[in-house]
DNA sequence: CGTTTGACTACGC
DNA sequence: CGCGTAGCCAAAC
């Protein structure tokens, strides 16, 4: 079965879990939809691939009045969500993808000279434990590489 | 109301 | 390792 979600129900859910992206971290589209509890009726492939687009979405739907100034400040931190290069997924030079840097930027987030976040720096490491639990949803997956490159453990012998 | 487009990602060259 | 494409659903036109 495919994966149509209802947005009435999804993005508040959405919008629970971007509430914990803590200040000066950036977390992936990816990301967040990996926290998601996957329906058992639903195609494990057309999940991976769906959810995050329904991510982006149910931000969409956000950041469009605070972008305009038309509505109060959205308590929501939209900006902090980046796709999984690193990058800026918004349409570049566009009014709600400068605000989007201005942001991240304004909270110590850096950009290359391509535009791209180090997510090992600044990649969020997911919520506290407590709180997945509480609220039920699973791990996120990692989306800092992991560092294995640690030759101090292999000049040990 | 039919078409087009896309805040995505995984995968194959 | 960068680029193009497949896949799919909702919004946006």
């Amino acid at each position: 079965m495919t994966y149509a979600p209802n947005p009435t129900t999804f993005n508040p859910i959405v919008w629970d879990i971007v509430r914990q992206v803590t200040h000066g971290h950036v977390s992936t589209y990816g990301q967040i939809a990996s926290m998601l509890p996957q329906p058992a009726d639903v195609d494990a492939q057309d999940f991976k691939r769906l959810a995050p687009m329904r991510v982006g979405d149910a931000l969409n739907a956000v950041s469009f009045s605070d972008a305009d100034g038309q509505a109060e400040p959205t308590d929501i931190p939209w900006w902090r969500i980046i796709n999984s290069k690193g990058g800026i997924s918004l349409p570049a030079g566009s009014r709600v993808a400068m605000l989007q840097k201005q942001r991240l930027e304004a909270e110590g987030v850096t950009f290359n000279a391509q535009g791209l976040t180090d997510l090992n720096r600044f990649g969020w490491l997911g919520p506290d434990a407590d709180w997945l639990v509480a609220h039920g949803f699973l791990a996120p997956k990692p989306i800092r590489k992991p560092d294995d490159t640690s030759p101090q453990q292999l000049s040990l012998f």
